[in-house]
DNA sequence: TGTACATCAGTGAACGCGCGTTCACTGATGTAC
DNA sequence: TGTACATCAGTGAACGCGCGTTCACTGATGTAC
């Protein structure tokens, strides 16, 4: 018996594939089994050894990216936010960009999946992004960092941040020329959104 | 000749199938030529009378929605700002989140198209988005709604606004339950954002 | 007003091709006794 | 330590099917003279 960390040699490989040939073609829906298997250099068949569907296949490696992303951002969160409060939101969105770039591939294949064909997969993304939600959230409150907004309030600007990230992701990796502005952009949207949280929760909202 | 405002029979029910069908199946990626003739009636053959490819089609399509989003989008907002301006984005909300449900499946395309397959659509999808930026952004200017915002940040609160009504439509339309909630999360959304922008407009922001 | 012609939407048969999936197989690795 | 057996990743040939696209056609509508 091997680990049980290492997939099978082809397991990987057709993983692997799948998410090249979903990033090119923004989505897996219009991927093949036959394909997927000539661009792995392996038999059609060898897919049906390691998935029942194209949709098996998507679930395991989303799995796999959102469990090497969560521990990161927190890790990540933490040490900024401890070393730098007022940096944060700069060094977050940071760390966050430069996972998305390393995982290029992955990302544009979640982005399109996420407004994709398979239920399933949708409702998995979603999760993912809610599940990171909830950590920073708590972080944000383990650290102090919006003290006058109450808990429920600072997981509506946590979801916000995270959903824009995600979106803005794919800008990110589409216009190398334009990052730079794109962090700009994403820090001052956190600004503002934690700004304005703050200040109408500090005065009643005569709305 | 008949009217040019009118298409041929066929022609519309192509787009109407391929709408339809996109919306079940979140994208246009899938779509068959033969399989959208079916679903319209007619001889496979026929759509190539009307488009060279599919991409003819969405894009066709697109700028129909377009070309009938944007005026009712500047009629209503105006109507709400010059109104009620302590409602207006409540009301712009109401209004487009309407226009979303009338045109359910053609929004669901778009959202799948903006991370698909199609460089030429997610340029069209976004190019409209950023035509409604910019008239939102004129309307706002005009009626003074952030006077003490300069212009290029009311732009980019607009821009921030239209994507995350563009996004939040899938969820809109998949979750009937959570409609009201929905709506006020973006209304909170935009409050907050405006609020942000504002506030750190009038003090000097010691980043 | 009538006639001849052009345009246009839609039809129907036919093509070759790549697809998903099944079956029976191989060869290597691990395990029981 | 050796042998027999089970498990597992990967192979190769074969199937029937629906696909995109082409061709030559029809029938209705519009236009020139």
């Amino acid at each position: 018996m091997k680990a049980d960390t290492a997939l099978a040699p082809g397991k990987q490989r057709l993983i692997d594939a799948a998410l090249r040939l979903a990033a090119e073609r923004r989505g897996f829906a219009t991927l093949g089994i036959r394909e997927l298997a000539r661009a792995a250099r392996l038999n059609p068949n060898t897919f049906y050894r390691h998935f029942d569907t194209l949709e098996d296949l998507a679930l395991e490696a989303l799995a796999a990216i959102s469990g090497e992303l969560r521990p990161m951002l927190r890790h990540e969160c933490w040490q900024a936010a401890r070393n730098e409060p007022h940096a944060a939101p700069r060094l977050a969105c940071e760390a966050y960009f430069a996972f998305v770039l390393e995982h290029r591939d992955a990302f544009l294949g979640a982005l399109a999946e996420y407004h994709g064909a398979s239920a399933a997969m949708r409702g998995a993304i979603r999760r993912v992004l809610a599940d990171v939600t909830t950590e920073v959230a708590d972080d944000v409150g383990r650290l102090q960092l919006m003290p006058a907004v109450p808990r429920a309030s600072v997981e509506g600007v946590c979801a916000q941040i995270v959903a824009y990230l995600f979106h803005l992701s794919q800008d990110y990796i589409d216009a190398p020329a334009r990052r730079e502005a794109l962090l700009d952009e994403a820090e001052r949207f956190i600004v503002w959104l934690c700004a304005g949280a703050h200040l109408l929760h500090q005065q009643t909202f005569a709305g």
